[in-house]
DNA sequence: GTATGTGCAAAGGCTTTGCACACGT
DNA sequence: ACGTGTGCAAAGCCTTTGCACATAC
């Protein structure tokens, strides 16, 4: 019963390929569910639970926590400490192409940024240390220039 | 015994320099709040203050986090997310020296690790983005060997 | 003696869970 | 039809705040 679309069986966005994910997991393709999913498609950076239950106005606040949950379970999204009181989460890219952030202390402005040789050295320390590395999540903390 | 102390000058341990930089902040010298500083001193990771409240018996719970909040301000300790509900603080070294944390997402064991590059890295890319970095925390997450 | 420090208890805010009904398969 | 998905409301947990008393200065 695949629902593939065409030979290519491509997922053209992040949150076609995210639905499809799920869907292989065994989750059904609840119309909920499916707009947390969308919804973190949309975003190019960090989200928080509250700002999407804000968003979804027809969903409940445990759908959207439990549907991130499962989004994690499966590798799809990432939970990233934004420096408030809530949590927030990115799509993961398949191809395996991210970024990380800067928090300023001040105002608590979150900006992304990349950086190759940082890759290349969490990608040796990860090696070095007996550890099985899933994710990294670097989040640096200082002053912006407005503040 | 010390043979390299002068008369009042360097502190000897992190605990006295963190009661001095309280001292001079403006802060009384207090028994409680001196328990908070005297038990983050001894620990070479993080505590979480729940942690503490718990070894800390006559030490309220209130007492444990305003204690934090006001070293946290004054850069003394460091906040860092160690993967659980409850947040982790450690010391911040005067003279610079620190290290980041693997969190393994099997046990939620925690392991410090410290690697050069990466601190130039994180140097560079401090300068590179007009931002003045305040502190670093680098939480990698994986899988260690026991799970 | 006065202002800060502290413990207790209550409140706050984010997140999780229980349950009954709606929906996908 | 059956079992999962979902919304609502309540509970849980970490953290913060209010208040009265103790303590440092």
């Amino acid at each position: 019963m695949s629902t593939a679309t065409k030979a290519g069986t491509e997922p053209a966005t992040w949150a076609e390929y995210a639905l499809d994910s799920l869907s292989e997991a065994g989750y059904r393709r609840g119309g909920s569910r499916r707009r947390v999913v969308e919804l973190l498609g949309n975003q190019s950076c960090a989200v928080t639970a509250l700002e999407m239950d804000d968003q979804l106005k027809g969903v409940g606040r445990a759908t959207v926590y439990r549907a991130l949950e499962q989004m994690e379970e499966l590798g799809l999204i990432q939970k990233i400490d934004v420096g408030g009181d809530s949590a927030g989460y990115e799509k993961v890219d398949p191809q395996g192409h991210h970024h990380h952030h800067i928090v300023c202390t001040g105002c608590g402005k979150v900006v992304p940024f990349e950086d190759k040789k940082l890759e290349q050295v969490i990608h040796e320390v990860s090696e070095r240390d007996g550890f099985s590395i899933q994710s990294h999540d670097i989040t640096l903390k200082g002053t912006c220039e407005d503040c």
